[in-house]
RNA sequence: CGGGGUGUGGCGCAGCUUGGUAGCGCGUCUCGUUCGGGACGAGAAGGCCGCAGGUUCAAAUCCUGUCACCCCGACCA
């Protein structure tokens, strides 16, 4: 490629609306441009660097049996309607009518056009198990899409799904899936990716994973056990919580005039945090009653651990709803609880000589002990687990770390295949419904994380794996004949070997090494005046570790041994 | 969906308070001089000032509406 010809101007003031790495140098690079929120056009570069990585996902997906298909982007809404979810998925699923004014839906993930498939081609046990994948584009419209190719609408994304015939078949398989997974992230190069325990959200089924790539700019938070292993996404973590008992007191109710929130009210009190009891008010998606939330003061409630246990989608309540509460001073003693759901975290369990609301505006109530003063039947686990907390598996203190989710398995089981009546006929003769996984890598996403990973202030520095070309030729004033026939001849010789993008525009070296660091080709050739009169040239390497003069005729040994 | 912010040439911005027919830096094009970390000189092209309506002799500027984008939150395979 010359580079004269690169279609994508490259820029070297940071976009206006880019904040992180990967966002602002895919634009300044020339690699992307933003069509409408959270929808994007690629150009070459970035394009290259996407069929790099979609082919050792490829790879890897037939190493461990998959058969690649292609499902469509556009899916009959009752296909949707089969297994459910054109009634249980929200806005986030865009759907239309076609000029027959059926109702059709934009492919956000392909559970139901992969049954679809299976079951008409999968009658007999014979077939079991079996994989099939696709890397296709997805639409999903997200509330919010941010932070460039983090988190967008449209995506090319790969998913898989596989068919088996038992739990214990599905599990091993998932397992082999899982290490194919890793294998995918090591040799795309990004470093600092966990597989963690996750919630299944809309997929349904039991056991899930995310692959979790460790970033301080990550919209997920994960909680680590430094000592046994343990790694769990926050909404499923579990945690011992510090517990600091005080003697039993008597109760006693004392005034607390404006005092409102817990860190004001611990202040008041001259009491820690921990020794208090807040409430936290929501109310059901499905009836709108209100559900009441006592947790420890220095706590904070996971919403989608308490809408699992509620069994419905939660929302918080703020004071402005009309609901018959004393907002700022709620509390577990004379509470009417008549039309109020009412839960007890755990961190609350056993707690002794607690401040609680008094139900009345500007006081509150000293002295409240859980065993003692209250019948609370069952004790449910709706907190956050904070950075601190004790390991649920050790013991040791827990650490609370960012990270980008660039991947994701679920067992899902006969969930979609019995929805959607897929059967085949087993050796003894009867009709079985198969048991699904499926697993899916957002190609975009991992492309952004990889340069989140590796950069440094000039640009992306990429590897040699997925880089867009593997050798950068700068010729450096090519008005001097003798560069630029060396330029244009290694730029012919390495070029039936590599991928080759040769600097053809003649502009100021300052200029072309800016642009080479924003393509961040991993070897760089420096064809110039002062080293081509001596026969050679400079090779260097995007991260800066290598620095040599080369002869010219040994060019190719040495791009040979940089590339290996 | 709630809160905040921004829309002026490809990118970054000024001008708006106090209305008078648009400007700067970068980039692009031409010519010349340069040539190892975003060079210099001369010249040129490129703007429905997000869009619509209103006020006014006159609107980038004031008013109303609307759209888009960004940030925080809600939400989220």
């Amino acid at each position: 490629m010359l580079l004269s010809k690169l279609l994508g101007e490259r820029f070297k003031e940071k976009p206006s609306e880019a904040f992180l790495d990967s966002h602002i140098f895919l634009l300044r690079g020339g690699y992307i441009r933003q069509v409408a929120n959270g929808i994007f056009s690629l150009l070459m570069p970035a394009k290259r660097v996407t069929q790099k990585i979609e082919a050792i996902i490829r790879e890897e997906m037939d190493k461990v049996d998959g058969q690649e298909v292609l499902f469509p982007v556009v899916l009959p809404a009752d296909l949707w309607k089969e297994s459910g979810r054109y009634e249980s998925v929200g806005s986030e699923l865009l759907r239309f009518r076609d000029r027959a004014d059926h109702e059709m839906v934009l492919g956000m993930t392909h559970e139901e056009a992969a049954v679809h498939l299976a079951r008409g081609e999968a009658k007999s046990y014979t077939k079991y198990p079996f994989m099939i994948y696709q890397i296709q584009t997805k639409f999903r419209d997200e509330p919010r899409a941010r932070g460039g190719l983090i988190r967008v609408r449209e995506f090319t994304m790969k998913d898989a799904y596989s068919f088996h015939r038992s739990q214990e078949d599905l599990e091993a398989y998932y397992d082999r899936v899982y290490e194919s997974y890793m294998r995918i992230y090591e040799r795309a190069g990004l470093k600092n990716v966990i597989g963690i325990q996750s919630d299944t959200g809309m997929m349904g089924g039991k056991v899930a994973h995310e692959f979790m790539y460790l970033s301080d700019g990550g919209e997920d938070t994960i909680v680590l056990c430094d000592s046994c292993g343990y790694k769990s996404n926050m909404d499923v973590a579990k945690s011992r919580i510090k517990r600091d008992p005080l003697a039993e007191q008597e109760i006693e109710k004392v005034h607390t005039p404006g005092v409102k929130d817990i860190e004001s009210l611990a202040k008041f009190l001259g009491v820690k945090e921990y020794q208090t009891m807040k409430a936290s008010v929501f109310f059901r998606a499905d009836n709108e009653k209100t559900v009441l939330v006592f947790i420890r003061g220095d706590k904070q409630v996971n919403e989608l651990k308490l809408s699992k246990h509620v069994g419905v989608d939660i929302y918080p309540l703020t004071e402005s709803e009309d609901v018959d509460l004393v907002f700022g001073y709620i509390g577990p003693k004379g509470l009417d609880t008549k039309d109020i759901q009412v839960v007890y975290d755990k961190s609350l369990e056993g707690e002794t000589n607690l401040v609680c609301g008094a139900n009345e505006e500007d006081y509150h109530l000293k002295g409240l002990s859980l065993a003692r003063d209250l019948d609370v039947k069952e004790f449910v686990d709706v907190a956050t687990v904070d950075e601190g907390d004790y390991c649920i598996e050790c013991g040791n203190t827990l650490r609370v770390s960012r990270g980008v989710e660039v991947g994701n398995i679920f067992q899902l089981g006969t969930t979609y295949s019995e929805s959607m009546n897929m059967t085949y006929t087993d050796e003894d003769g009867k009709q079985k419904t198969p048991i699904m996984g499926c697993y899916g890598i957002g190609v975009g996403r991992l492309l952004a994380c990889i340069i989140e990973d590796n950069h440094d202030e000039y640009g992306p520095i990429w590897p040699k794996s997925v880089a867009p070309w593997q050798v950068h030729i700068c010729m450096l004033n090519n008005t001097i004949e003798e560069v630029k026939n060396a330029g244009f001849d290694l730029y012919e010789r390495l070029g039936k070997n590599y991928e080759v993008i040769l600097d053809d525009r003649g502009a100021a070296a300052g200029v072309q090494f800016a642009d080479a660091d924003l393509l961040g080709i991993p070897v760089r050739i420096i064809v110039s005046k002062r080293n081509i009169e001596n026969g050679q040239v400079e090779i260097v390497t995007r991260d800066k570790s290598i620095k040599k003069q080369v002869a010219l005729e040994d060019v190719e040994a040495e791009v040979s041994s940089l590339l290996k």
